[in-house]
RNA sequence: GGAGGGAUGGCCGAGCGGUUUAUGGCGCAUGCCUGGAAAGCAUGUGUGCGAAUAGCACACGGGGGUUCGAAUCCCCCUCCCUCCGCCA
């Protein structure tokens, strides 16, 4: 979410970031939103003048005259009306305020989809083999390590068995991505994977992006309290975990790393990544989050990129970074990184990892706040990285890691969780 | 799941229809005092509109209602505590 005074002083700017975005819809429509913010205001003016006049009745009169009653009586009635066709206006109001972008940083690149992105880094090489090389889903069924048919029958398209090796590869990664971000400072949090749906529309989920969201709960007169959601990432619990907080200024930045499974509907994604393990329903995660100062979000931004760098060179998976541009990001993006790990068999690129700074988006929408050093109360930015998935790190490996024999070589830093060097 | 009890500012804690425009304390900030500090004293310390130290409105877990007037009464919801039940 915005700060309002912003809007009103830059809607020019606001104007400019929804067209480089490539955003289309009456909820994006500054204009109109700028009449209903105008009359708000006069409706709001309107309705506290009254209630002035109904306090000012109320506090001087111990034993109210009858006549004094019925002029309270008329002053109520005003209220009433005036404040009824305020909600209506607030409602308009606050759908343009949910559905308004953040503004994106200068550095990202104008583009309408991600043919816009940018490529600012790569490391390793683009490995060629001189053999018939399988995609991770053929190595993956011949050794045994993944099953798809099976998940298929028992829980639908897109999901997965990880089996033997493969499973042991998943604890491997985990391990070896959570020893990582201890050692960097960050405290691990087991989250809960079912939320409300308050932590959703905090972290942006909610109301742009709910079609990716598994929902528990069922009744059409269910309260909004009572509604559950499976979360798509531990960073809709992490962030949400201090909502509504005072934080600290002196205790900034503060550094989650969140253990958790992601569910995630891929509705609208039919078709894409759909042979294997590459997107799947439910996968795993250790997701980094910062809440730092306005002015220290980009330098941790950085730190996370280093970290997740750090964890792929590491693994020794071929990998770049892309600066994403303005029309491939949520929302709620301020600025983004995507790194993608290449898949030598396929000849392709393949995203591991995002790495967002949200700015203050996330903390104005969940209300947390802390006070800087001359006592003015401050939104934190807050970053969100992802540290190591399961999924497509374990494809990367089988694909990058496969040999002529069929085996497929572990990765160093994951054989003390693996206990062999080759599978298969 | 059942039965009770609770939720008040950064924190603690009064108030339970009308000088509460949210008492009091702690913490914090600024000033006075001091060689410096502590103590003491004074002032300030929720949010919005606003140029404003002007005003007004809002705010007592959230939402709705009753009333001329609600932190206070009623209804719904959430969370916490105690006991019972169930259970890795």
């Amino acid at each position: 979410m915005l700060d309002i005074s912003f809007i009103r002083n830059n809607p020019e700017v606001l104007k400019q970031n929804i067209t480089n975005r490539n955003l289309k819809g009456e909820q994006f429509d500054v204009d109109a939103f700028l009449e209903l913010d105008k009359k708000r205001s006069e409706l709001t003016t309107e309705v506290e003048k009254l209630r002035a006049l109904r306090n000012i009745g109320a506090q001087k009169t111990q034993k109210p005259s009858s006549e004094e009653i019925e002029k309270g009586r008329k002053v109520k009635e005003q209220i009433k009306e005036i404040e009824d066709n305020l909600r209506v206006v607030d409602q308009k109001w606050q759908l343009h305020m949910d559905w308004f972008p953040n503004i994106t940083h200068e550095s990202m690149p104008i583009g309408s989809d991600e043919s816009g992105n940018k490529e600012i880094k790569v490391w390793g090489e683009k490995k060629i083999f001189n053999f018939d090389a399988q995609s991770h889903l053929d190595i993956g069924e011949r050794l045994d390590l993944i099953d798809v048919t099976k998940s298929g029958e028992i829980s639908g398209s897109r999901f997965s068995f990880l089996k033997g090796d493969a499973a042991l590869l998943h604890w491997g990664l985990m391990s070896f991505a959570i020893k990582k971000v201890t050692q960097r400072g960050f405290s691990l949090m087991i989250p809960p994977v079912i939320v409300k749906s308050r932590p959703l529309y905090g972290t942006g989920y909610f109301p742009a992006e709910n079609d990716q969201v598994y929902e528990l709960t069922q009744g059409e007169t269910i309260e909004d309290e009572q509604r559950r959601f499976l979360v798509g990432t531990s960073e809709q619990a992490l962030v949400s975990y201090h909502m509504d907080d005072m934080l600290d200024g002196n205790n900034l930045p503060i550094k989650y790393a969140g253990v958790s499974s992601c569910f995630r509907s891929e509705a609208g994604s039919w078709g894409k990544d759909v042979r294997g393990i590459k997107r799947v329903h439910q996968f795993d995660k250790v997701e980094m989050i910062y809440f730092t100062t306005p002015e220290t979000s980009q330098a941790y931004m950085k730190e996370a990129l280093e970290i997740e760098e750090e964890i792929l060179q590491e693994l020794g998976l071929t990998y770049h970074v892309l600066e994403m541009c303005t029309g491939d990001v949520g929302l709620a993006t301020h600025r983004k990184w995507d790194v993608e790990v290449w898949l030598p068999s396929q000849q392709t690129w393949m995203e591991t990892h995002s790495n967002s700074d949200l700015a203050s988006y996330h903390s104005r929408r969940l209300n947390i706040r802390y006070k800087n050093k001359d006592g003015e109360t401050v939104y934190p930015h807050t970053i969100s990285a992802t540290a190591i998935t399961n999924t497509r790190p374990i494809a990367a490996i089988l694909d990058t890691y496969q040999q002529e024999d069929g085996s497929v070589i572990v990765p160093e830093v994951l054989r003390e969780w693996v206990g062999k060097d080759v599978i298969g």
